[in-house]
DNA sequence: TCAAAAGTGTTAGATTTACACCCATGA
DNA sequence: TCATGGGTGTAAATCTAACACTTTTGA
């Protein structure tokens, strides 16, 4: 097959922005940089694209090393490919954003792969491209969530509507009324409240509520 | 730098769909495949990314080499990865779509290229994953359309009401009343009336207007 | 004179926003 | 008893959607 090889190859990678949810704030994993270069540098977790598996399943594959969870949510961002990103060799990177529970991430595995929750109006400055891509991660999970029920994926099962509200307000980075907010979830029958109370958060108590995605796809209205 | 040789290189290639705006339909060019393997398929045009460009690049190059236009609006659509995605060796593939204005494109260069506007809803089947790329950049280009004035570059300079409401019921794939649709325009001051007279479509004339980028940069309100 | 496209306002309904107080409880 | 977070409704304003007729002119 000569026709290919008049053409270079190149490394490719993926890199993962994996979003939690804690404490009010909306929080990235990321770590210091195991190898060189830009070893020590605060970096997303990443991995190679090898040779019998797709770019999804690199990222699926990276995710699952990293927090020891599967079937984690997953939406490619795009690719990255300056010449110079990497500054050791051509690398072309594929990146992902991912939604997880902060409470599904064992606490001992993270410290092993020694990543850490950053908020994400704290990020520091990271290896190579890693900002833009936590960037443009975030705008596009923001615009998701408004049109689809996937913030679920960074609550608990069971959730208050002002745990729900909180999150909301952090992805999309302003302020939401607390009336106007429980208004719009009362018309979402897929957001059901369940007879449940959580105690930790209030005294009085607050009514915790469940996503039932079998009623979401019967009747898929979801706007926030 | 031995650490990148633990893993395998592959080859990245970018694929183009280039819409086009004519006889009030929304169109793909694509072209028979002229090399193998899938020669003579229907295809997007691509080229493979060199070792000393972007992948930005990349689609840059490719599109001026198809259409000898510069300084096309081009976006990324995303990475396709499928191990098997292209029948005869792993290549990755960077989808880009591309708004240009039909009449910029010299019919010469386009027989040479033999590639062909085709309406987006009479695409036939192509090679390899190019449909999906398809049918994702039609979706992230309508989505820009409502928040972007982007549609402009689809249109010439100047260009009747009918010309742009005709564009956005194309693009969007449903109708749109024209009253309405007026209404929406004046208050976008950007947009501006001309006291130039369109006679070709109708017998009454229409007036043209015209985009204006600088004033749309001083007060960007636009949303259709 | 008629066919074909251009141009123009109003109204009802739906959606969105702003806003303030009482409740239950544990400390 | 008081501080904390939970829970609730209404009214004004804005936005959206539906809708029909007159104008101009070339054939």
């Amino acid at each position: 097959m000569t026709f290919y090889n008049e053409h270079s190859k190149v490394w490719v990678s993926v890199d993962c922005i994996i979003f939690g949810f804690d404490e009010s704030k909306l929080k990235v994993l990321i770590g210091r940089r195991q190898m060189d270069p830009g070893r020590g540098e605060w970096s997303l977790y990443g991995g190679f694209v090898a040779a019998d598996e797709s770019i999804d399943e690199a990222a699926k594959r990276t995710l699952s090393e990293l927090t020891g969870i599967h079937n984690i949510f997953m939406r490619q961002v795009g690719a990255f490919g300056k010449v110079d990103r990497d500054p050791g060799e051509r690398v072309i990177s594929v990146a992902y954003y991912a939604l997880i529970n902060v409470k599904d991430y064992d606490e001992k595995l993270r410290r092993e792969h020694e990543v850490e929750w950053v908020n994400i109006n704290e990020i520091p400055q990271l290896y190579s491209d890693h900002n833009e891509m936590v960037m443009k991660a975030w705008k596009l999970m923001k615009q998701k969530m408004r049109t689809e029920p996937i913030g679920f994926r960074l609550l608990p099962p069971l959730f208050t509507l002002t745990q729900l509200q909180r999150l909301y307000e952090a992805v999309g980075g302003e302020e939401i009324d607390k009336r106007n907010f429980r208004k719009r979830i009362k018309d979402m029958d897929f957001i059901e409240k369940t007879e449940l109370i959580d105690k930790l958060s209030s005294k009085r108590g607050a009514f915790l509520y469940r996503f039932n995605n079998k009623a979401y796809k019967e009747d898929p209205n979801f706007k926030l």
